[in-house]
DNA sequence: CCATGCGGGGGTA
DNA sequence: TACCCCCGCATGG
């Protein structure tokens, strides 16, 4: 690599993982990698990062959303895919102006029994909000390991609120069971009944830690770029700086038919994605964040925000495309559905969004990979939590270089998303329903 | 209990 | 063949 490029690459604000071109399907992903992207909770859109393999979160295929297992029949990569979120039926409003956004249980049974029990606030059911952000389909992640690496690739952009994270859920559970245990029953009680873990955030935020240090909950006032890169960001002994992009981003309304700003749970950090194309509104954040969401920040190495940095990481409202109402959940969701503005953005003709659905396949790739790569070796079992490497065997390494081809990589790295101000306005009509936005993520304050 | 992974298998285009 | 989803099983916290 030449001077010139690494220069451009540390001064590119942009995760490692989108700087090089490559598919989670490709027979032979980057080799000899020297960085490697802090972790990412909360991706969304379509994205790519390159963890270390030593990273825990990565290692556990964790993300903010609520995934699911998918079987896409290809031992060498992990797809997992959103479940949504859940929601009140009624979409009432906390007392504090929230609203209820419950992580969906993983476990069927288990979210089957949590879609039973009612709103504790209104007492109204609850519902799940399915994804559909991926073509209508819900949004997908990718998980493949590499022996020095585990690249992630997310398809889709989340087309509902997020739900709280998954170690607020946990927190709350042994909350949960801490005071199930001893108070007999109280009006709070019965909310616990309700909700099961689901509502009992009472833990103070600093409870509320990520499985690593990596996820800041405090943020910083800055972050220099070489914190950023540097490699040991994703080794759980992160520097106490701003890196998690995706994890700091509010979730703000997308233009014309954003959920008003929603915000994640309280005991997130307020940090606006000011840069994100979809964030049509603006929020005012503290001034150390704001300095990362100027607009000028969004080249500056200040801001580790992937949604300030890479369009490809915010797409624009255009992603929501394809949201037809033909889509696998179009009827049910008569509520969401047909009224949830996320479900009916506009998406103009050949927007990449449409361009990108032609990526997203990843089952059997086996096959594939071995019609690219003969070298493959097919036996190998279990690629992510080991070095299974499919790629021992590629002793070249991958060219790091951009590659313009008319490989699914090369389509990515040449799809340029359309400017923001495309969609600002679409479907905002004035029949929008507001009961979906979400200013907040419910809290129970009621103590 | 429930999160996670795995893999068989059905349905659809 | 590609891709989606469901289901049961096993493991582990």
């Amino acid at each position: 690599m030449s001077r010139a490029e690494q220069r451009d690459e540390a001064d590119c604000v942009c995760s490692v993982g989108m700087k090089l071109t490559w598919d989670i399907n490709d027979p032979k992903l980057p080799q000899d990698l020297k960085q490697f992207d802090p972790f990412q909770e909360w991706t969304d859109g379509y994205v790519r990062y390159i963890y270390s393999a030593d990273d825990k979160n990565a290692q556990r295929h964790l993300s903010g959303w609520a995934m699911r297992n998918t079987n896409n029949h290809n031992c060498q990569i992990l797809k997992k895919s959103c479940l949504g979120v859940v929601v009140c039926s009624r979409g009432c409003t906390l007392a504090d102006g929230s609203r209820l956004q419950l992580r969906p249980a993983i476990c069927d049974k288990a979210r089957q029994k949590q879609q039973k029990k009612m709103c504790p606030n209104c007492n109204a059911a609850l519902e799940l909000l399915p994804c559909r952000g991926h073509s209508g389909y819900p949004v997908t992640n990718f998980w493949r390991v590499d022996c020095k690496a585990i690249f992630f690739q997310a398809k889709g952009v989340h087309d509902h609120p997020r739900p709280e994270s998954k170690s607020e859920t946990e927190a709350r559970r042994s909350s949960v069971k801490r005071r199930v245990s001893s108070p007999p029953f109280t009006p709070k009680r019965r909310l616990i009944d309700a909700l099961g873990p689901a509502l009992l955030c009472v833990e103070p935020p600093e409870r509320i830690s990520f499985i690593e240090p990596n996820f800041p909950q405090h943020y910083p006032p800055f972050q220099s770029t070489e914190s950023y890169y540097n490699p040991h960001n994703a080794l759980g002994e992160a520097p106490p700086t701003l890196q998690k992009p995706a994890n700091t981003r509010l979730y703000m309304g997308r233009p014309g038919y954003e959920f008003q700003g929603y915000l994640t749970s309280p005991t997130y950090p307020v940090t606006s994605d000011l840069c994100d194309p979809r964030s049509g509104s603006q929020i005012q954040v503290t001034p150390v964040l704001a300095s990362s969401s100027t607009p000028s920040s969004s080249s500056a190495p200040l801001s580790s925000s992937s949604s300030s940095f890479d369009p490809q990481t915010k797409p624009p409202p255009a992603w929501k495309e394809l949201l037809k109402s033909s889509a696998p959940y179009g009827d049910n969701h008569h509520y969401y559905s047909t009224e949830y503005p996320c479900r009916y953005p506009s998406n103009p003709p050949g927007s990449p969004a449409a361009l990108q659905t032609i990526i997203t396949t990843t089952t059997k790739v086996n096959s594939v990979l071995r019609f690219r790569q003969p070298l493959l070796s097919v036996g190998e079992k279990k690629g992510l939590p080991g070095c299974s490497s499919l790629l021992d065997d590629a002793s070249s390494s991958y060219s790091t270089e951009v590659k313009v081809t008319d490989e699914p990589g090369g389509v990515i790295k040449s799809l340029s998303f359309p400017p923001e101000p495309l969609q600002t306005k679409t479907e905002r009509t004035d029949g929008y329903d507001y009961h979906y936005a979400y200013p907040n993520t419910y809290r129970y304050d009621d103590y």
